[in-house]
DNA sequence: GGGTTAGTGCGACTGGATGTACCAGATACA
DNA sequence: TGTATCTGGTACATCCAGTCGCACTAACCC
């Protein structure tokens, strides 16, 4: 399909061949960083004929490096969620209580959509079923909430087959409190908002363990084994 | 498919043109339901010419009575909302408990998602923030469950400003989780999600009632001023 | 009937965006 | 020097949204 496949890497080929070994990946990187950068300027509807002018690079070259739009698309949502990953890790390591988790991943994710809100766009203007770039996008999310809920399974007795449906559920609720509170900021402050979402979240979090015939304490200490 | 309606006569002058009154406004409804059945058959990223063809016009025709693709989709969307007002106007009603509101607006919601997959997803796939479509969509959700918060608001005692907020936030949740399970029904019955997703909006609504130093009785019938 | 006023059918066109083909130039390697 | 590979850039193909224009039809008014 592509007009030319870049190089098949062979490590005892010629020299000529191996001198180029790692580039397209790089380059990929610098497409992507180049994107990103389009769409906070131009917003979640960039043209690929921006995004080449941003990377610096006529845009036919753009194909030699991804597939397609869709392909690129799914690498900036890769990354972005990388960035966002990387950025929260602190935040997001199990420790301290669980009222400490739920706020912490809360906080950050408020802060980040915050201050991208175009790739927060970007990403959520292709919510559809078949795109693999939002699926990613939330299966790396719930890769996140999922350590929360496995620390707490057993205090939960929170049904296993249950388990994504209330990820995908809360991830849904945050998401759209925040994209709601980001056209609306005079509503509520950032901390407001927060602490909303957080004091939402522990009450399901409680009430699933309260159904379950458990009580959680809300300072009780994470990733200790029990 | 339907055959048009004709619409209320105003009385013109002429009657060469009371003879055409209202009948943009039937064509419009005649495209859209075609539009529907469209998207129900070739997904939700449908053509203009493919909306036509269902039509039976010719593809320029579109565009007497549309002013572009992006008022189709608002009418679309709007007559969609529509369709799931209509159907679930007797669960809504401010009838009963609290807890059989609840039960009643997730049950219509999942059902009505579960029987129209594309036509969900049509609505998505345009969630950027500046659709009209997709505003007009979550405005029409908000003032359903607005009803309740209304009605419940006193014994809440939840701050009216954060009100939108909570409400977005319970859309997403539901959607999100409905989202997720269309796609993994083998995960959950139907009812299985129902119940789960009931009990976790009345975690949220108990949890804001209790943080206000109220409490809420599931039981306690709406509708009247305690 | 003749003229008017609407909507209709249909083909042709514009314009923008994605994606492809091709070729000349540069650079490091053999 | 010749070769393999990436690079720049132009031109082209394709698809889709949206527009224009013209001939046609049907009802209405006189």
């Amino acid at each position: 399909m592509s007009e030319s496949v870049q190089l098949p890497v062979e490590p005892g080929s010629d020299g000529r061949a191996r001198r180029w070994a790692g580039q397209r990946d790089s380059r990929r990187a610098q497409v992507v960083d180049a994107a990103i950068d389009a769409i906070q300027q131009y917003g979640p509807d960039v043209s690929t004929e921006q995004i080449a002018q941003v990377a610096g690079m006529p845009r036919p070259r753009l194909y030699r490096y991804f597939d397609g739009k869709e392909d690129l698309r799914t690498a900036v949502v890769t990354r972005a969620v990388e960035l966002l990953g990387v950025e929260a890790i602190g935040l997001l390591k199990p420790r301290g209580s669980v009222m400490d988790y739920i706020d912490g991943s809360v906080r950050s994710l408020v802060s980040w959509i915050d201050r991208h809100a175009n790739l927060y766009w970007y990403i959520q203007s292709d919510a559809t079923s078949e795109s693999a770039a939002y699926q990613n996008y939330r299966a790396a999310l719930a890769l996140h909430l999922t350590t929360l809920t496995e620390l707490v399974a057993d205090e939960l007795g929170l049904e296993r087959k249950v388990t994504p449906t209330l990820i995908y559920g809360l991830i849904g609720m945050v998401e759209s409190s925040i994209g709601h509170w980001v056209d609306n900021r005079d509503e509520l402050t950032r901390d407001e908002l927060t602490e909303n979402l957080v004091r939402w979240i522990w009450s399901i979090v409680a009430g699933i363990a309260t159904h379950a015939g458990n009580t959680l304490d809300p300072d009780s200490t994470l990733g200790r084994s029990r």
